[in-house]
RNA sequence: GGCGCCGUCGCCAAGUGGUAAGGCAGAGGUCUGCAAAACCUCCACCCCCGGUUCAAAUCCGGGCGGCGCCUCCA
């Protein structure tokens, strides 16, 4: 198999995913052995070596960066306490100094190579980043750069001295950095093989749209720690939400209540507080639930009109347009375990039995269809079913 | 050793000076043929010890506990 069926498999893999989980789909996934890429990089070194900031060893060309006194500000690095990490003496390359990085590694038998100027070899592992963000995004500074926290030294640092240095302008304009995902208390990561699949959390019958959720329900500067309870319970929580939206369709009486547009006022101005309070869709979550109680409790009350129905339907949709969450789950919902029209039936079925007061001829209709995925409630306004 | 993050109810999780949002689970009740859903009621002195303040989960100091980065995995 050749390097591109490889990759394309994971980017395959990746995209479906995505489109489970309601991303949207993204304009580009640039590919650090495309030419256009490649010539990006080369031009990159290219523009380094004129200012200055490279110099090679053993055939690499690495970045000198006693040149940038600007380096380790994002992470806010102590040069000094640096110089005397335990660890740097491992490095068995010929850098001039610890800190400097590789911009371009010298051809090794048996390893790819290629040459787009920078000499024969391959790209290290930062140049890529940066050459591609500003080929696709540019001229800099590119607008947002976010990325895992473990990820702002060495290699947001790095991104930073290659395109500043290059360029001679500031790379990005925000940096968003995302705290870490653990497993049951260790990082999730590809090098541990604590790592769940979206296929892998379906096969244990779940929904992505509770993963969406789960993510969701946290902040995203504070570390998640994914368990199979939480996901449940971020599965129940949205559980609330989509019965409240259903709820919506048997309101009939006529009419419409200021208390209750000012009820959605109230939630909305609470849910942009919240989101502009540094995305915090924890509290935004909140603004929705207390919502969701005061309108309920108003459906019970016989408080809420026909009239009310598509001003709070409005408001859940201008959630839903920040938070993304509703219409993974419909989608989800469109796709039900049995045929509709099967279950339509077996309702039908189970109604002619209530009537005749068979109940345990009802019920038995009820617990197969739970038992296949499906749940049946009744309510004065007829039968509703959804997905377990 | 350097830099940084975290510790809030059984579980998840907001709250960074004014007396603890929300969700899940649980208990009791209302409704229902039964369920389910929904509603009502109940359920936290915020890891510990000092300090500042009229007032601290929030600020400061010191502990204890957990974690991340400081690796050519990107």
């Amino acid at each position: 198999m050749d390097l591109r069926s490889y990759t394309d498999q994971y980017i395959a893999a990746f995209r479906e995913d995505a489109r489970a989980l309601g991303l949207e789909q993204v304009e580009e996934n640039p590919r650090a052995t495309d030419e256009c890429n490649l010539q990006a990089m080369a031009d990159m070194v290219g523009a380094l070596d004129r200012q200055g900031h490279t110099y090679r060893s053993d055939g690499s060309v690495y970045f000198k960066i006693s040149t940038l006194p600007e380096y380790g500000r994002l992470a806010r690095l102590d040069h000094e306490g640096m110089k005397s990490g335990a660890r740097v003496d491992a490095d068995s390359y010929a850098k001039e100094d610890a800190r400097d990085f590789v911009l371009w590694k010298a051809t090794k038998p048996g390893e790819p190579t290629w040459d787009f100027g920078a000499g024969p070899g391959r790209p290290g592992w930062h140049l890529e980043c940066s050459a591609m963000a500003l080929r696709l995004l540019g001229p800099p500074p590119i607008d947002i750069h976010a990325g895992g926290i473990d990820l702002v030294f060495p290699h947001h640092e790095n991104e930073i001295a290659q395109s500043e240095g290059a360029t001679g302008h500031p790379f990005s304009r925000f940096w968003v950095h995302v705290e870490h995902l653990f497993v049951d208390e260790q990082k999730m990561s590809k090098s541990l093989g604590n790592t769940y699949t979206i296929p892998d959390i379906v096969a244990r019958g779940h929904r992505p749209s509770a993963v969406r959720y789960l993510l969701l329900s946290a902040h995203y500067r504070k570390s998640l720690n994914f368990t199979w309870v939480s996901l449940g319970q971020a599965e129940e929580a949205l559980r609330r939400l989509t019965d409240f939206l259903s709820r919506l369709d048997a309101v009939s009486r006529p009419g419409a209540r200021p208390d209750i547009a000012a009820r959605i006022d109230a939630a909305r101005t609470a849910f942009a507080a919240a989101m502009r309070d540094d995305l915090n869709t924890a509290a935004a979550l909140g603004a929705i639930f207390e919502l969701v109680r005061a309108l309920n409790s108003a459906i019970d009350a016989g408080e809420m009109g026909t009239g009310d129905v598509p001003a709070i339907r409005d408001a859940f949709d201008r959630f839903d347009d920040v938070l993304g969450v509703l219409a993974v789950r419909r989608a989800e919902e469109q796709m039900p375990p049995i045929p509709v029209e099967e279950i339509e039936r077996l309702i039908e079925d189970r109604h002619a039995a209530r009537r005749r007061r068979d109940f345990a001829a009802a019920d038995r209709v009820r617990d197969d269809l739970a038992a296949r995925g499906v749940l049946l409630e009744d309510s004065a306004a007829g039968t509703k079913w959804k997905r377990k």
